[in-house]
RNA sequence: GUCCUGUUAGCUCAGCAGGUAGAGCAUUUCCCUUUUAAGGAAGUGGCCGUUGGUUCGAAUCCAACACAGGACACCA
């Protein structure tokens, strides 16, 4: 474990440390603030001030060590300063510090502002204690860690190298934070179901499958929380939300883990054109509080967040933007033929919906940049959501893209139960047909929609895509802090 | 799951007409009290991802495997 010999030698400075009567691993620390605080303090600073005084904690970065001086610099969660430690102050201390303390060392010192000769404000430390000692070297100090195996792998040390990614990470801290102020100050009410579901249900994915030994029955993890987020409006609650962790056994990309966030909410006596006016309040809500401007740099494309977005319906969107032939949008042999035509592969069940939706996905998805809605889904490929009352053939559901992928998909609830249960019978026959992602039957939730949901709309948005786009990262990797990783060494 | 690319020192990377392994940073020793990737001098450090094959000889060519990155497929 400790047999690299990089190692070795700071262990042996650790056992130095000890042996001048000092604590490598002190555990009592203070400190008068951050790095940046001492910045704002005094950054109007021209000289030096002796008579003030000021304590930091923080990681050596840089280490430059001369004969009888030195400068250090030290970075906290906020920022990097630079220190100077002197003989002068420091006395015979200073030939141990020299010997001991190196990059990668948590310190804290003590000391008075000054300007250095190149005008940089600098702490003269009057104080220096080795608070940890790093036994493990940090990567180079220029290239840092550019890895990405590592960097995923050892996320810490990403985060210590890479400041940017710290960043990342809090401003995910953030959306989620805002999120949830957002649902709370409209009455929504926070709550948490079930992750170890006997059905999985509410979306159409492969589960993960785990066991249960006292019950002796196999669970899955939730691949969403949607069905037991509707029973709650069925007991009475007006609006609840989750923002939790969703599971799908299925391939990774750079838009998809095995483990990711969603938001879903569910709204009683609302409607589905509701919770598109919802989504652009939320997007402006987010925007203002995070300070973004509307137009973000993502990748090579600017995404135009002005809300309100655009909308087209599902046969708009097919005829307009993927600029398939609007007469042959009705009929079956002609959308296999423009499917083949195009040499794509034909969905598993040849329905209106399914053709309309994977037209959907190979001509007009991925053109889809700037926010966009798109409403007026066929029923055949909904099959939670509320028939739309004029035309039966469409559902009261719209999802929202954002460049080339969606961001989230919302609609009026179904909650007839007769419709729900023979629609949990079609997905059946679906299954049986070889859709090995056909929902499954749920009869306990259509026992629940029996006794009267009100009448509700409801809508998840994928929160780690969510958040590449707002910190334009192109990775989903680059947003979840430890992603999934396969094991380097084989575990049977 | 498929294809492409990569894997060399702690880190960042060279080396690949096949001939005993290189740089910068880090590290060790020494010098240095205003440095900015500090500087100067001298060292140490490698199962060249793993296992096989071709060859007198393999980091270099070939194959399989492992892991990673990217693209595609799958997937709301």
């Amino acid at each position: 474990m400790f047999d690299n010999k990089y190692v070795e030698q700071r262990i042996e400075k650790g056992e130095a440390l000890k042996s001048l009567g000092k604590n490598p691993y002190e555990n009592r620390v203070s400190r008068d603030g951050l790095t940046a605080d001492f910045i704002e303090k005094f950054g109007n600073l021209e000289d030096r001030d002796e008579s003030e005084s000021f304590r930091l904690i923080g990681r050596i970065k840089f280490l430059r060590l001369m004969g009888k001086a030195s400068f250090m610099k030290i970075e906290d969660s906020e920022g990097i300063l630079q220190i100077y430690v002197s003989k002068n102050q420091l006395g015979d201390w200073f030939g141990d510090i020299k010997n001991i303390v190196e990059v990668g060392d948590l310190i804290e010192v003590e000391g008075f502002p000054f300007v250095t000769k190149t005008d940089e404000l600098s702490l003269n430390v009057r104080e220096f204690k080795i608070v940890t000692k790093a036994i493990s070297p940090l990567p180079e100090k220029f290239h840092g860690l550019q890895d990405k195996e590592l960097r995923y792998r050892q996320r810490y040390l990403d985060m210590i190298m890479n400041s940017e990614v710290r960043k990342v990470f809090k401003t995910r801290s953030r959306i989620v934070s805002e999120i949830r102020h957002f649902f709370e100050s409209r009455e929504f009410l926070e709550v948490e179901t079930p992750m170890l579901h006997p059905i999985a249900g509410g979306a159409n994915a492969r589960p993960f499958i785990t066991h249960h030994n006292a019950l002796s029955v196999d669970r899955f993890l939730r691949i969403a929380p949607e069905l037991y987020l509707k029973r709650l409006l069925v007991g009475g609650f007006d609006g609840v939300f989750e923002i939790n962790r969703n599971f799908r056994n299925e391939g990774m990309d750079h838009t998809h883990n095995p483990e990711f966030t969603m938001l879903e909410y569910y709204w009683a006596f609302h409607r589905v054109e509701d919770l598109m006016k919802l989504t652009e309040e939320l997007f402006d809500h987010l925007f203002e509080k995070l300070e973004l401007s509307r137009v973000l740099k993502y990748d090579e494309s600017e995404i135009d967040f002005s809300t309100p977005f655009q909308t087209y319906t599902y046969r708009e969107a097919l005829v307009k933007v993927g600029e398939v032939p609007e007469n042959i949008l009705l009929s079956i042999p002609e959308m296999v033929a423009y499917l083949e035509k195009h040499d794509l592969e034909l969905p598993q069940t040849l329905s209106l919906g399914y053709l309309w939706a994977e037209l959907f996905d190979n001509f007009v998805e991925k053109k889809l940049i700037n926010p966009t809605f798109i409403t007026e889904f066929p029923i055949d490929i909904s099959p939670l959501a509320r028939r739309n009352d004029q035309n039966s053939e469409i559902a009261d559901r719209f999802e929202l893209f954002i460049h080339g992928t969606e961001v989230a998909n919302g609609f009026s609830e179904l909650n007839d139960p007769i419709d729900q249960y023979e629609r949990f019978k079609k997905q059946l026959e679906a299954k049986d047909d070889g859709d090995d992602e056909a929902h499954e039957m749920d009869e306990d939730y259509v026992k629940a929609l029996s006794y009267g949901m009100p009448p509700a709309a409801g809508e998840g948005v994928g929160i780690d895509r969510l958040v590449m786009l707002l910190t334009n990262q192109h990775s989903i990797r680059d947003v979840l802090l430890f992603p999934a990783m396969k094991p380097l060494h084989h575990e049977e």
